[in-house]
DNA sequence: CTACCATGAGTAACCGGTTTAGTAAACCGG
DNA sequence: CCGGTTTACTAAACCGGTTACTCATGGTAG
């Protein structure tokens, strides 16, 4: 049999309304003989609240529910450490719902989220255009903070991203810098609105140094290893093996290291012939041969951030800025060519 | 103002009881004119039930809890995948826990499990011996099934891995199968009896070839690509930089990748001086150069198989079988030498 | 025609906490 | 010693569902 809040009452004598005020450390309407004694009884008996009757006599459940596309992406396990880095200390339960880059599943995982109560939702959408699931938030004033993934409609809702335009300009202005003009932009799905602003990114960074953006081949891969394979080795096998490219920007580390594969397996070398650029900085990037150069994302701090603010929105509180914009940065290893 | 299930009832001219036995579609006691009506009412309410209070009212909270060491660590995200694959039919929310590799924090997260009500757990546990997470469990009779990580006093309990010493005997046979005698084995660490069944894994391999398992350097690392590279270079640099093995067999795909870097850093070649085999088969092993031979666990039917696992339990009936043993698989990439 | 049972639906207790209003006793300055 | 304030604590309502039990009603078998 399970001990409940009115057991302990009995056993210290006292009300539960008092083993309440003990539980959560309230500290009036309490006196130090009476407190000690209850929490002595609580810790004889092994009592634990229950979080469920909790949540229902008080409407919050402490937890939040987090939606990312893809957990076997590197990029995401390091956005899951910096979240619980920032909710484990504030005992929070973090519901983990992977959509599998499927908007359908999205939509179901916020209605169950909605169903758990939880407190607030952290959501790295594969949605960018339509927002029907933040409709639902919005209606049961679930606070939610974007990670990572943008939305344009709400763009002035909270949110934690890096700057993807300034960081696919860096990304481009160093190949420019290496003499590189006929790009391969193997950008992530077109409708994603941070694919969007990394290929304005590059663009920029054509318009800057006077080269003819039009000049750019774009592709989009859905950032696995695979897709970013096939996407080279198709653009290679038109053009008869020989790369009508001399530097390949990828619009993350996987989709970089399928395109190292496809252009290697044609005895195309990397990085004399065609330089590549990666996006993240995830681990696999520092192990493949050559390593990898990519825009480094803070991925673990935007975790953390993210949580933060969610904290904050979910306290009541105003946050002091409701986007907060993180530094992208270059990390040059071996794919492109000494400057 | 949030819908209630009183407010339905009212709107639908029913009692409360009533519009829960639509909610949760049970056949008994409602006409399907009234259950219409009633279906009716709450779609047109958008309402949906609250699952903390059903929660309270049932004892059960729909959702599992479960505790990792490393979400970083690519082995783990497809375990994730697979128990999502098992809970999301059925509605259950997956609290993910990442214990750091910290006892304390896993300690921890059990509490909070505990706390939050989860109505069964899976344990991919960082402690061997101590059983005490395991002991508030049983406690408070909360079903778990122990994944990928052995706990040996639970060894009768419920729980998923594959064949550890096995799949050690099948790395360290091909290894001698190929002529290596001089064995590096970069263990895990050393409390956890995963690892020690892959220790008799490869000393069975040796007697049944008629080498001197004595002969094999055993190291420990924690599974960090950084671990498996400071062990091998610490093991190179004492011997002057000239190889002392010819093989190396790691705990996991990581650490053989860290080996693979320690080693090719001194100008030795893989697979023509030393052999490597990893374990696990995740996705970085087949994107290094040479790709690396390992053995392959099923980490996504792992992760399922748990989690229907543990449905079975939390739904009171008897599993066929309480241990799930997952067969092992040799991937020979090209870390080995041709046989 | 009556006795009986199946069926649809409602009533109210209960799950385990939190919280507000209320009470009795202690305290305190004048 | 008195009126008023403070302090310690309790009783009971409430959160939003579930469910055992009760009760008409109507169909049916004898």
């Amino acid at each position: 049999m399970k001990t409940t809040i009115a057991d302990i009452a009995k056993l210290a004598g006292v009300s539960k309304a008092t083993v309440s005020r003990v539980v959560n450390d309230r500290p009036e309407g309490v006196g130090p003989g009476t407190r000690a004694r209850v929490k002595a009884v609580i810790e004889e008996a092994g009592y634990s609240v229950c979080g469920v009757a909790r949540g229902l006599a008080t409407g919050k459940s402490r937890s939040v529910g987090l939606i990312i596309p893809d957990i076997a992406n590197p990029f995401f396990p390091q956005l899951v450490r910096g979240i619980q880095e920032a909710l484990r200390p504030r005992g929070y339960g973090l519901f983990l719902c992977d959509s599998d880059r499927d908007i359908g599943k999205e939509k179901e995982h916020v209605r169950v989220l909605l169903e758990k109560h939880v407190d607030g939702v952290i959501l790295s959408s594969t949605i960018s255009d339509c927002d029907c699931q933040l409709d639902l938030l919005d209606e049961r004033s679930v606070p939610y903070v974007l990670l990572d993934r943008i939305i344009e409609a709400r763009a002035e809702g909270a949110g934690v991203y890096v700057d993807n335009r300034r960081g696919a300009l860096m990304a481009a202005e160093y190949l420019l810098s290496g003499g590189s003009r006929r790009l391969l932009f193997l950008n992530g799905p077109a409708d994603l609105s941070l694919a969007k602003l990394r290929a304005l990114g590059v663009q920029d960074a054509f318009r800057e140094r006077g080269a003819d953006p039009a000049s750019i081949l774009c592709l989009n891969g859905d950032y696995s290893v695979e897709s970013g394979e096939s996407a080279v080795d198709a653009v290679l096998e038109a053009a008869g093996g020989k790369p009508t490219f001399d530097a390949v920007f990828a619009g993350n580390d996987m989709m970089a290291i399928g395109a190292m594969r496809a252009i290697r397996r044609r005895g195309i070398r990397i990085p004399q012939d065609v330089e590549v650029v990666g996006f993240d900085d995830v681990e696999p990037a520092r192990l493949v041969e050559p390593p990898l150069t990519t825009v480094a994302q803070p991925a673990f701090m935007m975790g953390r951030k993210s949580a933060e603010l969610l904290l904050c929105l979910m306290d009541g509180k105003k946050p002091r800025k409701r986007t907060v914009v993180m530094e992208p940065a270059l990390v040059v290893r071996a794919t492109t060519r000494f400057r």
